[in-house]
DNA sequence: ATGGATGTTGCACATGTTGCAACGAGCTGA
DNA sequence: TCAGCTCGTTGCAACATGTGCAACATCCAT
């Protein structure tokens, strides 16, 4: 809608890549050099790019200071978390808690594992959408026609050998996960991490966020995990209790 | 240097501190709604602000995202990263990693500790400029007039009684942190929690990052972690060496 | 010294941005 | 049911702003 903050913003997964200077940053966006340095030079000013030492540019610090501030008003964080903490001290295994954004589900906070072996994931990184538990539960929520465009727009990448893929299978499994109400992960995006995971629904109903127990086969196999899934049922309703009757809409 | 990009990035920080609708967009950025509209569309095309049910805006997932492959470029990280879980492993308590830029310290890095009583951080939170162990190092390694305009420009809130107030205290501080190569910070925080701190150096001798050790005076008295100084020492040691090999510039 | 590569500045032109005014949608109370 | 309000949206004309160019500055290698 407006071209010169397009460009700017454009820079941004830019850089995201890495380091890049003026001349590779005004190539890319295919401007001429001057303004890509007008551009990059306001972007500094707000604290979203640094210069480094060799005058190349990378993404800035307070780009992490405003991620951390938007975190923290999703306020089914606020909510969620206490049970979320409560649940790994009984379970042990690693916790998530994400929500679903237009087209992306992303983790808005862990509580990690206290075993020594964890699975790999960090708060804000991009959810595998079309294998994770938490993903499916999300989207499974999704009205119909939406659903289907979505489906048929994804990539289906073959993380391992079960990971779905392609939308007919992949809406089979959302209707089974809407269905029955519950969602698992076993190995389909790493091989060898298993995860059960349940709804939180708003007053209305509608799910709004999703969480999930997740564990590697070297510590439990995935029928000790399974066994889990009560407990983690109950926690999701519980929490989903406690944000309707929070919410103040 | 560009009014429009300028404005939009403006609303950044003013959304992160909660939703807000188009009129109050506007308002705050004193520009007429129409503007404020189109703005406000450029940045949600890009995913940095996201539409909520009751058409309120707030920072959008695309923010995390972009945090997070930030996070992953900064390569002293990778460096680090090992040495620091081994050092964890070693004392049990809460490690982190942090650098400067441009006036702000954030943490870039942290491994948690094996006590149930945790302190609370976040990867990509700024540190409290004035007290933070890992702040005093980086901060003391740079050039004298640089450090005396920042520390007249800082605000020095009083945490805590023990915390540091006003400029000259700061300075002082510094002057015995770059004089001794090390930093605590007892309780200038928080009341409970003590840190010991000690900094990486590139190939130039410059300080790049610091590291602390964090814990609560429920776990350990002072004294007791002051005992782990050589052991955290000896790590930011062992990290300099290695990240002066491995850069390739 | 000389040449090349890259960052920076000032400026004239026209393109994109701006605020306005009018419209639409949704809500409330009479 | 309608008038009256609030708040989001659209089309448009005026002109402020962003744009690319060309010249200059700086740095490095030869």
């Amino acid at each position: 809608m407006s071209q010169t903050v397009d460009r700017a913003l454009r820079i941004l997964p830019l850089l995201a890549e890495g380091p890049a200077n003026l001349e590779q940053v005004a190539t890319r966006l295919d401007v001429h050099k001057s303004t890509a340095l007008r551009l990059l030079r306001t972007l500094h000013e707000h604290g979203l790019v640094y210069r480094q030492g060799d005058q190349r540019y990378r993404l800035g610090g307070r780009l992490f200071a405003l991620a951390q501030e938007a975190m923290e008003n999703i306020d089914i964080r606020a909510t969620a978390h206490p049970h979320l903490v409560a649940l790994n001290e009984n379970c042990g295994h690693t916790v998530h808690l994400a929500v679903h954004e237009e087209g992306e589900v992303i983790y808005v906070d862990k509580v990690d594992s206290r075993y020594p072996v964890r699975m790999y994931s960090r708060i804000g990184k991009p959810v595998a959408i079309t294998v994770a538990a938490v993903a499916k539960i999300l989207l499974a929520d999704l009205p119909g026609d939406e659903l289907r465009t979505l489906a048929r727009k994804l990539d289906y990448p073959r993380y391992t050998a079960r990971s779905i893929i392609g939308p007919e299978a992949f809406l089979a499994e959302l209707a089974k996960v809407r269905e029955q109400g519950w969602a698992t992960d076993f190995g389909g995006h790493e091989e060898s991490i298993n995860c059960v995971g349940a709804p939180i629904r708003g007053h209305d109903g509608r799910v709004v966020a999703a969480m999930s127990v997740s564990a590697p086969n070297v510590v439990v196999t995935a029928e000790e995990l399974l066994a889990l899934l009560p407990l983690v049922r109950r926690t999701a309703q519980t929490i989903s209790r406690d944000y309707a009757g929070y919410t103040s809409r």
